[in-house]
DNA sequence: CGGCTCGTGCGACAACCGTCACACCCCGTT
DNA sequence: AACGGGGTGTGACGGTTGTCGCACGAGCCG
């Protein structure tokens, strides 16, 4: 896929001339990144807009001992640091791929040009910023009021209902993810998604398929847990 | 204060022709709410823009079990809740006055239509979202990774450079809260915070000063102790 | 003055979870 | 086939924290 054709099918930039996307397309850059690069990290200063094309970032905040909390992760068509490029400041948080990725980068100067001409991208970027600030407000709740067991139920149903399968047992879904990774998502450690998973797997809510295939038979049920008033209570 | 001065002293309006913040003033309203006021609540649709005038505004998620998350609090000169205006969706949080306030409403159509006329606001909403984005961000990573009276410390510290008043001993601060006030802060029960804030006074790090009162003698020290990394450990 | 409410502090307890240590398994390479 | 390393499950332990129960003091009103 070549610069032009990635940007013509971005939301993003949806309703732009033929002109301006091929301007944009001269003035950015693909790379494939394995996984596991780190694209900035906290505190540093804003360099450009990434666009991710296939693959997948992480965005997170690192404690000082190590442990991880991701604040979102983007896919396929998803734009990644948007705020920065706004209000001047630094990025507010670390990203990493975690599959090899290929990404689009379009450097700081190029995006402002960009932006001065074309007021419609505001209205894009407004969307674009409010459903982060809404799932971060999600995040928070979560981390706030509802135990690993919990979080990890609302995290494989939404899992579930982008990714699944569905078959007549139930939904099936792949999880791609090491068990770190999973703690890294849900802000706890490996050990306790361990327990977790053991957990959920007792109460007949998810049923392990080898070693990364899961079977939900019943993803409502399985939300149903991860919804606060319900806690997992352990019996 | 009439409608009109009101409107003409907030960032989100400056630039603004005389006529555009006239034809704003008549069509909003301001009410003095009392204390305890729930102005919206999670899931409710969005009527209208809110900007406080004078008073407090604590925005906010509750649990099942009765605790709360406050998500940000806004004071004189802030709107509030122009997310849901933007992307027309549902109040993702609560509000409630936390002192009496004075508020300006601005109905959501007429906020729509004055969107619409005057684009140049849209980069002060992004502005704006932006920085709640980066409050959020650190709301989270401090459920994540601190205890309780890391959280607190950074909260006092924070307040200090805000709202005290230097004396030769040290910072003083007047804490206008109550307990369980300071615990849906801090995303905690009103007993932890009491735990916590002995354990801060032990340390010496704060200095309790009759009912409200505090004493801190070295707000960059209490800085100190709620940034991760230097975790309190309790000897 | 007595009673009431509200905010507060404190002790006890259990739940939850982070951490450490260790054994195991899968799957690639040599 | 042997080896090794990354990913994984499990048990033990202690620290933090939510919850419950209770006592105390301040302020208010009758």
């Amino acid at each position: 896929m070549t610069e032009l054709d990635l940007i013509r099918s971005l939301p993003l930039f949806a309703g732009f001339g033929e002109d301006a996307l091929t301007r944009l397309a001269s003035r950015s850059v693909i790379r494939t990144h394995p996984a596991g690069t780190v694209l900035f990290t906290t505190g540093e200063e804003c360099r450009g807009l990434f666009v991710v094309e296939s693959g997948r970032v992480r965005i997170y905040r690192t404690s000082p001992t190590g442990r991880e909390q991701v604040l979102h992760t983007e896919g396929p068509g998803r734009p990644i640091a948007e705020l920065p490029l706004f209000d001047g400041g630094a990025y507010p948080a670390s990203a990493v791929t975690e599959i090899e990725s290929r990404l689009l980068f379009l450097p700081r100067a190029e995006f402002e040009a960009l932006y001065r001409d074309n007021p419609d991208v505001a209205a894009m970027v407004i969307r674009g910023l409010g459903k982060r600030l809404r799932h971060l407000v999600h995040v928070t709740e979560t981390l706030a009021f509802r135990d690993v067991a919990a979080r990890l139920a609302s995290y494989l149903a939404e899992f579930a209902a982008q990714h699944g399968t569905a078959t007549d047992a139930g939904t099936e879904i792949v999880l791609d993810r090491t068990r770190e990774e999973l703690s890294f998502e849900l802000g706890t450690a490996r050990e306790s998604v361990s327990r977790a998973l053991k957990q959920l797997s007792q109460k007949g809510v998810i049923e392990p398929l080898g070693r990364k295939r899961l079977l939900i038979p019943d993803v409502a049920r399985l939300r149903t847990l991860g919804r606060p008033g319900e806690r997992t209570n352990y019996e």
